[in-house]
DNA sequence: AGTGAAATATTGGATAACCGATACAACTAT
DNA sequence: ATAGTTGTATCGGTTATCCAATATTTCACT
């Protein structure tokens, strides 16, 4: 059968929403994935993410030289969070005063 | 570089959510994707998506004979809305409050 | 009836998201 | 120092989403 939320396509946008609000390391966020939606995502699917999203030069290391690197958004980043907020409001332009009903 | 809200994934859902406030068309569904995201779906895009609904048995016709077919939700259909409309919201968390921001 | 337009349907293919397995690095504790 | 644990990284493969192109149906108009 049919499934009809998953999270497909919108992996990069949860983590950069996620790190614009707290810096986060790919254990943290494997952690909080799991917390809401029941599974932790492989590594193979938060690394390749992380790496991406550093190229393209969203995020960036604030923890250096130690064995759990936490990411905080770059300016950059800050800005494709904010538009992408955006685009994801309008997209799911009908979703909003759900969450209030899902407490 | 990457696109952080794309809509894959979550297709199905979006349909089946704008065809719970309204019976909807292939067409019409185009038309308001249009409007929310800017760009049009091919109709090799939804119509699949329409069948696999119809299948699952989420969706049902609700013009008969006609050219232009619209849909309504099964009760199945309203089920599913419910259930995925829960995991969106736990998914995305921390979209909550952002669609009052995006006026 | 015949032509054209509009909505629906289908097919094949490209893309990339995600996972599983595995490997590597860094810290900890005995 | 050695072993074990935890976090990070990479690679290959599977799968599903989505699109472009094309075909089919249905209606409208003359």
């Amino acid at each position: 059968m049919r499934k009809c939320c998953e999270m497909k396509g919108f992996l990069s946008f949860i983590v950069l929403k996620m790190i614009s609000k707290n810096e986060m390391s790919g254990e943290d966020i494997r952690e909080e994935l799991k917390q809401r939606k029941g599974s932790k995502p492989s590594p193979g699917t938060i690394y390749p993410v992380l790496k991406s999203l550093h190229e393209s030069g969203f995020i960036q290391e604030c923890t250096h030289g130690h064995k759990i690197k936490k990411y905080a958004l770059t300016k950059k980043g800050k800005k494709e969070v904010e538009s992408a907020t955006k685009k994801f409001c309008e997209l799911f332009y009908d979703m909003r005063g759900e969450f209030e009903k899902c407490v």
